[in-house]
DNA sequence: TGCGAAACTAATGTCAGACATTTAAGCTTC
DNA sequence: GAAGCTTAAATGTCTGACATTAGTTTCGCA
């Protein structure tokens, strides 16, 4: 591991990178120790402050993690599943709200993706799936609820759903495009009729995977696009009208 | 923004946490500059390498910005869909090969979202992109090629074919995805023959994307996923037969 | 001899203060 | 008025120290 002389970036970027393509190279392996940070700070001669800079962006990437104590130090880090998820769902929320997506390129990316599973869903469903799914939908029929808490069940009813593939490679990628969603769909006011009319179309969707019927499932997702769209077109619609009165 | 006295982490990641939960509710805005080290080591009764250290964990996040100089400082960071991207692939390869995801789910993931994008392809691609997968096309025809650079035009093939579908959520969504593979496609071999008929295959996906013809498109992806699923199978079985001999 | 407590040690976590470097803005001079 | 100089404010880096944590070792006592 070197630095080159010639570059003008931080060094603790610098050593960051390093030290990062050293991991993903495989020469620094799951649950290695690291060298110590004055060790660290000899190598690169470099101070220690820099080093541990540049241990904190690892570490914010979980890609390392830290230990006190006299067998201490700095470890790679086998990142989870779990953990890519909350990372991946941060990142795909701010990507959203920082760059103005509009809420029908971002619903028809979501869509595109659930449809994608819906075949494993219906192939490889469980009775645990299928419980999640159908708890969320007597959630959601529950008078009483806050709109964004009926926003955040439906999230978790998509979720169900997306898990039952059984494929966590699939399920990463798509909570992403899953919970992003969330701040755009709070934007809309649900009336009790858009409710009812959600509530049963996730039925329908629920009915599909439990009778193991990949294109009812697809069905059912293709008409919940199409509702979500219409409900958010009026959102946009009014908004528009208001301002213009304004 | 204030730390949490009780809790038993490090200051920089508290502090990180602090910004990082102002920037998603909106406290911060993109471009705002936040105070500088001094002040914020002022605000949460920290010294100056404190600071730093959380500073770093935002910025290797993408989360902020640090410019030197007089008007200088951290700013509030617009994540890119480009920066988005690469952390994207970063992620979703260390994931899968530190977690051992097996080729068959990988694969199976990868076709599934690559399904999806299939029918907005046929419906929007240009010709700009019809161009990149013909390029790539005719790249992999050639002879000499390294089985590494013909696995990297493979990507490059089916990065044409997801950005075709004009969706930039999508196209981040499946950066992961088509990129992470690359690792393990790179253990195949490829013979002459392999590679005849994987040039032929996307040669007819190209054909239906041209034409607009989204379930040719979709059967040319599903007759890919299985010649791919068939190589490795049988480098598999191959591997696992000299494993028990040796 | 066995075991518990105390001391030791090596590592990260935090602090204080200083200097280096960069960059923009203001000032000065021609 | 424009070119160059000066200044100021910020980040980048270094040095050295102390605090805290958690294994490890050692010592003393029953």
């Amino acid at each position: 591991m070197q630095l080159d002389p010639s570059s003008t970036a931080d060094l603790s970027a610098q050593i960051a990178t390093a030290i990062r393509d050293a991991i993903i190279s495989g020469q620094l392996i799951v649950d290695q120790r690291l060298p110590s940070e004055a060790e660290l700070s000899d190598t690169f001669n470099v101070s220690r402050p820099t080093v541990r800079e540049a241990l904190k962006r690892l570490a914010a990437q979980s890609l390392i993690r830290t230990q006190r104590g006299a067998t201490g130090g700095a470890f790679v880090n086998r990142i989870s599943f779990e953990e890519a998820y909350s990372q991946q769902i941060t990142t795909s929320t701010l990507l959203l709200s920082m760059n103005a997506v509009s809420f029908e390129t971002a619903l028809e990316a979501r869509y595109a993706l659930e449809r994608a599973c819906a075949p494993l869903a219906a192939t490889r469903r469980t009775a645990d799936h299928l419980a999640a799914m159908r708890a969320e939908i007597h959630r959601q029929g529950q008078p009483g609820l806050t709109d964004e808490a009926f926003c955040a069940s439906d999230v978790a009813f998509h979720r169900a759903l997306v898990d039952a593939a059984g494929n966590p490679v699939l399920s990463y990628q798509l909570a992403g495009a899953v919970e992003a969603m969330q701040p755009l769909m709070n934007m809309i006011t649900f009336t009790a009729r858009d409710r009812a009319q959600i509530v049963a179309l996730h039925g329908a969707i629920a009915d599909a995977v439990e009778q193991q019927d990949a294109p009812g499932t697809r069905k059912g997702l293709h008409a919940l696009e199409e509702e979500t769209r219409n409900l958010g077109r009026d959102v946009l619609a009014k908004r528009a009208a208001r301002d213009k009165t304004n």
